[in-house]
Formats: C-alpha cells, sequence, structure tokens
RNA sequence: GGAUCGGUAGUUCAGUUGGUUAGAAUGCCGCCCUGUCACGGCGGAGGUCGCGGGUUCGAGUCCCGUCCGGUCCGCCA
C-alpha cells in the first residue's frame, strides 16, 4: 500500500501514530530549515513538515508543484492551526519521504480560483478535473445519478441496455454516422435516444425500463449543448398521463431531497401549453417569478380558447398609433419599481431589444409615476384616460414600467419572454438557490413546415393524440392544398398526450403517451408525408411489433446534464462533463475529430469528397 | 448558414489620437528566511502582439482576408 490514510482523513484524535500518505504537491513554503508541504488528492490537504535532516534532503531533491509524493511520518498538533481546512489541526512530521513522479510546471494553477482560461482548461483537462470546483461538480453529478437509480430501482425499474449502433431515421435532429466495414456502403446511426427500443421494450412486457443513456445528435451545440449527452430515459407500461407525471415528481423531488436536502414538498404545477405561451411567451416559463404578460393584441387564427379575452383590450381597435395599429400581436409586461429608471436605462432596454438576437424594431413604455402620473414613449397618441385605461390592463401599479412590444407574433413572443427573463435578472428574481418544477401539458400534437408543405411532430412521431382526438387523427386527411390555411386544418388544433417537465425556465425533461396501435402509428406516419413504403423501410419493425399484443405505454427522458448543471448552480452543462467537447464538437485534449489513415478508408471502401 | 465579442510574457490581463526600449499581476529560476498556510524579502529570465496581406515615414493600435476560442440566432422530432 502506497498509503495508510488520505489527505483529508487525519484529525487531532490520531495525534502521534505513524501514517503514510500520498499525494500531490499543491504548495512548497520553504522558511530556512523547515519547510512546509500541502499535500493533496481527492479527499483533501494535509500538511507535511519537512525538519532538520529531512529539510536538507529536499534540496537534493527538490519538490516543484503537482510532483506525486508520497510520506511517511507522525501525526503532529500544529503550533499555528488552519480553521479553513478539517485537517488544520495537524500536520505530519515526515520521517521519510518517496517522490513517486515528478510533474512538469502546469500551465495553469490548480486551485478553486484558477488562472487558466477555458481553453487552456479543456486542453489540459486531466489537470482541470483535480481542481476543487470541476471535482465538486462531478461529485453532484453522481449523486444525481446515484439518487435516480436507487428511486428507479425501488420504484421497480429495470436498467435495460440498448444498442449504439442503430438505424439512421432522418426526422428530426441529424443522425451521426458510422460505416460498416462488413457491409460496404452501408452505415449505422447513433441513437439520438433509444425511443424505439424501449416501446420494444414495453411490447416485450418489461414494464419498467430505465437507462441513464448517452444520446448523439449532430446539431450546432451551445453552452448547454453537448453532440453527445446522457439522458434519464425511462417507459412505463399500463399507465396514462397522470401515472406518469406521478411517478416522475417523484424522481425529481427524491433527487431534490438526495443531492440538495430539499423537502420539496408543495404540488408541483401545471400549466398548458397555450396557458404558458400566453402568459409567459414561453413553452419552458421560469415561474419562480411572476411579470406575466398581457397580450393587447394576437391575430384571430390562434390562441382560440383567449379571443375573446383580447377583445376587452385597448389597443385591439385603432388608436391612430402606427406602429399599435399595424402590428399583428401587441404584448406588454409590468416591472415592478422600475418607474424610475432614467432616460439612460430605458434607451439600453430599446437598444437591448434591439439586438440581433432580439430583432424587435423598438420598445414602447410608460412610466407608472408615484404620484399617479402617466408618462409613456407614445403620449402623444393618447390622452391620459387612454393611458390609465391601458396602464390598469396589463396590471400596472404605481412604480411600475409597463414595456410593450409590436410585431409579428411568433418573434414577438420570444421577445417578450426573453424581455421578461432580462428583467427578472435585474431585479435579482432569478434565485439560484430556489427550486421551482412546473408541467407544461397539452402541447399542440403537429406543427406545420411551410418549406416542405407537411406536417411534423412537435415531439416526435410515436406521440400519441389526446384520447379525444384520436378520431379527429384518424377521419381527417393530413394534406393541406393550400399551406397558408394551414390554421383552419383540424390536425392544426389536435393536442398530444404529451408532457414536459420545467425547472426554473429550462426544460429538464419530456415524454409522452405513444402510440401503441397500428393504425393510429401508420396515420401518423401518413401525416409526416411518409408513404407506406417509406414507413415500412424506415419503422417497420415498430409497425409490426404493435401487431403482437403492444401494450398501452409512456415515458419520459431527463436531461441529465442539463439537470446536474440547474442543481450545481451553473449555466454551462461543460461544467459537469468530465470530458466535454467544446462550441465546434471538438475534444481539444485529444483532439478529436481526426482525420484516419488510408488502410481505413479503403477497407470501408469510402473515398472523400471534401468541397 | 448568420451575428457578435475576444486572441499581447507559461497564465490572466492593461496598452491613450498610429510615434522612444510593449507593461502589471501571477507563475517560473536564483539567493535569504524556524511556524507558514494567497508566507515574506531581494534579484533574474521570459514576447514572431494568432496568421497573411494592405495603408503609412512609422502598425499591438487603422483596413481587408483567414484561423482559433466564447456567446447568441437559425438548427436541436
Amino acid at each position: 500500500m502506497y498509503r495508510s490514510h488520505t489527505c483529508g482523513q487525519l484529525r487531532l484524535s490520531e495525534k502521534g501514530t505513524q501514517v503514510t500518505l500520498a499525494g500531490w504537491v499543491q504548495t512548497v513554503r520553504k522558511f530556512g530549515s523547515i519547510t512546509f508541504v500541502d499535500l493533496r488528492d481527492r479527499y483533501g490537504i494535509t500538511q507535511l513538515l519537512f525538519n532538520e535532516n529531512l529539510n536538507q534532503q529536499l534540496d537534493a531533491q527538490p519538490l516543484g508543484r503537482e510532483f506525486v509524493l508520497q510520506a511517511t511520518g507522525t501525526v503532529n498538533e500544529r503550533s499555528n492551526k488552519n480553521a479553513n481546512i478539517p485537517t488544520g489541526e495537524i500536520e505530519i512530521l515526515v520521517a521519510e519521504f518517496t517522490i513517486l513522479n515528478k510533474s512538469a510546471v502546469p500551465p495553469f494553477t490548480i486551485q478553486d480560483d484558477t488562472d487558466g482560461g477555458d481553453d487552456l482548461r479543456m486542453k489540459y483537462r486531466y489537470l482541470d478535473l483535480r481542481r476543487n470546483a470541476v471535482k465538486r461538480n462531478l461529485e453532484l453529478r453522481y449523486s444525481v445519478n446515484r439518487a435516480a437509480r436507487n428511486y428507479l430501482h425501488d420504484q421497480g425499474f429495470m436498467d435495460i441496455e440498448t444498442p449504439f449502433l442503430i438505424k439512421s431515421t432522418p426526422e428530426g435532429a441529424r443522425d451521426f454516422v458510422v460505416p460498416s466495414r462488413m457491409n460496404p456502403g452501408q452505415f449505422y446511426a447513433l441513437p439520438q435516444s433509444p425511443q424505439t427500443f424501449k416501446q420494444l421494450l414495453m411490447v416485450s412486457g418489461y414494464d419498467r425500463y430505465y437507462q441513464v443513456v448517452k444520446c448523439f445528435r449532430d446539431e450546432d451545440l451551445r453552452a448547454d449543448r453537448q453532440p453527445e449527452f446522457t439522458q434519464i430515459d425511462c417507459e412505463m407500461a399500463f399507465v396514462k398521463q397522470e401515472d406518469i407525471l406521478a411517478m416522475f415528481e417523484g424522481l425529481i423531488k427524491s433527487i431534490f431531497k438526495e443531492v440538495k436536502n430539499i423537502d420539496y414538498s408543495e404540488v408541483v404545477q401545471r400549466m398548458t401549453w397555450e396557458d404558458a405561451m400566453w402568459n409567459y411567451g414561453n413553452d419552458k416559463p421560469d415561474i419562480r417569478f411572476d411579470l406575466k404578460v398581457t397580450n393587447l393584441k394576437v391575430p384571430s387564427t390562434i390562441f382560440l380558447s383567449k379571443q375573446s379575452e383580447v377583445t376587452q383590450s385597448p389597443l385591439a381597435r385603432e388608436t391612430g398609433f402606427k406602429v399599435f395599429d399595424e402590428a399583428e400581436t401587441l404584448v406588454a409586461i409590468s416591472v415592478p419599481g422600475a418607474s424610475e429608471y432614467t432616460r439612460k436605462q430605458t434607451d439600453e432596454l430599446v437598444e437591448w431589444v434591439k439586438r440581433p438576437q432580439i430583432g424587435m424594431g423598438g420598445l414602447a413604455f410608460g412610466k407608472m409615476n408615484h404620484d399617479g402620473t402617466v408618462k409613456s414613449s407614445f403620449d402623444k397618441f393618447f390622452n391620459e384616460d387612454q393611458l390609465k385605461n391601458l396602464a390598469a390592463y396589463c396590471n400596472a401599479k404605481q412604480g411600475d414600467l409597463v414595456l410593450i412590444l409590436a410585431g409579428r407574433e411568433e418573434r414577438t413572443r420570444k421577445a417578450i419572454s426573453d424581455l421578461r427573463m432580462e428583467m427578472a435578472e435585474r431585479l435579482g428574481l432569478r434565485k439560484k438557490d430556489e427550486f421551482r418544477l412546473l408541467w407544461v401539458l397539452d402541447f399542440p400534437l403537429f406543427e406545420y413546415a411551410e418549406e416542405d408543405n407537411r406536417w411534423v411532430a412537435r415531439h416526435h412521431p410515436f406521440t400519441s393524440p389526446k384520447p379525444d382526438q384520436i378520431a379527429t387523427m384518424i377521419n381527417n386527411n393530413p394534406v393541406i392544398e393550400n399551406a397558408a390555411d394551414y390554421l383552419n386544418h383540424p390536425y392544426a388544433n389536435i393536442k398530444a398526450n404529451a408532457y414536459d417537465m420545467v425547472l426554473n425556465g429550462n426544460e429538464i425533461g419530456g415524454g409522452s403517451i405513444r402510440i401503441f396501435q397500428r393504425e393510429l402509428q401508420e396515420k401518423m406516419f401518413a401525416a409526416l408525408g411518409m408513404d407506406e413504403t417509406e414507413q415500412q423501410h424506415k419503422f417497420g419493425f415498430l409497425l409490426g411489433a404493435f401487431e403482437y399484443g403492444a401494450p398501452p405505454h409512456g415515458g419520459i427522458a431527463f436531461g441529465f446534464d442539463r439537470l446536474c448543471s440547474i442543481l450545481g448552480g451553473s449555466e454551462s452543462i461543460r461544467d459537469f462533463i468530465a470530458f466535454p467537447k467544446n462550441n465546434s464538437g471538438r475534444d481539444v485534449m485529444i483532439d478529436a475529430p481526426s482525420a484516419i489513415d488510408q488502410k481505413q478508408f479503403d477497407e470501408l471502401q469510402i473515398k472523400l469528397n471534401l468541397k
């Protein structure tokens, strides 16, 4: 054994015992005839004391940062204690030491507040992983993993592995493909998720399945998106939506308890997709704070259940202000306590919404002054009564700043959602230590892809419609003659038996009750523009399986990396992955992807055709 | 595919209107130091200013291109 104890283990109670430690040299503090060395391992830091002849030996064998050192000695009570570390009351009076390995000078400091930039840290990730900050993230990840597995195991779920080399089905995200040497010219795809396999497991009777599993999507990356990522993938048979919601609320609450020691006892709030879009402009609203959207004007073709409401709006009719009158959509938020924003601050907000990422033409605002007066950026088109009427409609109180956006429905709704988050950030309402869960329900089953003149599945093509809308789906022809009329097609209003779990404005999981009858699945594929031959070619195995007693089933998948990053209070999932890829999908440490040998091309019978 | 910010010492950064020998901190090396724990003191080394081209008497600084990295939009069933 190289060591008797770890570097985080020894306390004053071990005073006088002989111990051997092994670890990395954190720092060397030399004082002429004595030397202190901080020895670090995964568990902590212990101070070593070299004096007398041992200190002289160090002159012959000098230590550097990150040298691997083994030291034997006695546990000594320090004369000057360090209250900042758990081992701070003791030190090891070294009697004997061995340098197990030298180290080059590391390119950045191995400290909590490292001087290394992201790029450098990724290149030397094996050194970065020695740092406490990263280590704590990986520990958190492991504890989330364990909590999930424990809960699912206790609920009777079975972990079953599914293949990584599967079939490419270019529906949804782009596949990573892998050439098959034994089948020249043919390719496997890496799974975007084990979706069809877990459904087949339901057909096979494994009625509670789970997997903590890698998934692959060849799409552009973001701070919270990696080409390979991990899902907690679950599926259950003989369940309805309500059963799934209950089971997986339990999972998340159990993770909260195990990982953060939070008792999330309140009922998980629920919201329809339509309400989420209407009140927050977003299908994954952050409900830690209110700041709800007021809809002042919307097109008559959408939000059908809300149309009567919006007719009451003071801006639903002509106002004489061109920006308002010509807008397809007018939405507002009332920001508490912001009426005292200076001209500079409101100008800054206007610039903020004009940035290309938001893309609005401008921002109208009204200040609800504390003296009861109203001052707006469109005063010349409105008299005081009209302004007050408008403010009242927006639920604005004295001291509020009303922000109004005008434009095309889709963009404007996204913009008001972004503005809401930005204002919440400025007001300090997005607290990292507060966690609020939300189920978003009743998503539309279809979206219309105008460029292809066909329906696409909003979730995925295995999602079932609400039971009372199955007939609507079966009995209508999905084909649309005039693309502009798609909102009038019966399919536009079919709601999916699908659900997303949202945590603090992040989608952490999503799933659905699946289609389990061949006829309905065929109708779905047909709606997505697949003829019978194509259906058979791509999904014949699933359609076939549905003929042999497929049980009703449904499931959910949680984004494991993202869940960890939220629980860890970070924006970036890279901090929670041991060896992540950068923004361009590169692993800068191993330098992948990279070219391959001509021999490999020859074996695969593949010829490059670079443009 | 697009937008935007950045690239200067090992590292993190500063560098004025284009003008003398490109700076600081930290790290590194050497000497001194018996109670430090962000040790301290003295001294030293360390630069193709990402790369290519252009403007200019003169470019780290301005212009064009390009590469790399960050963030975002599109994309991500």
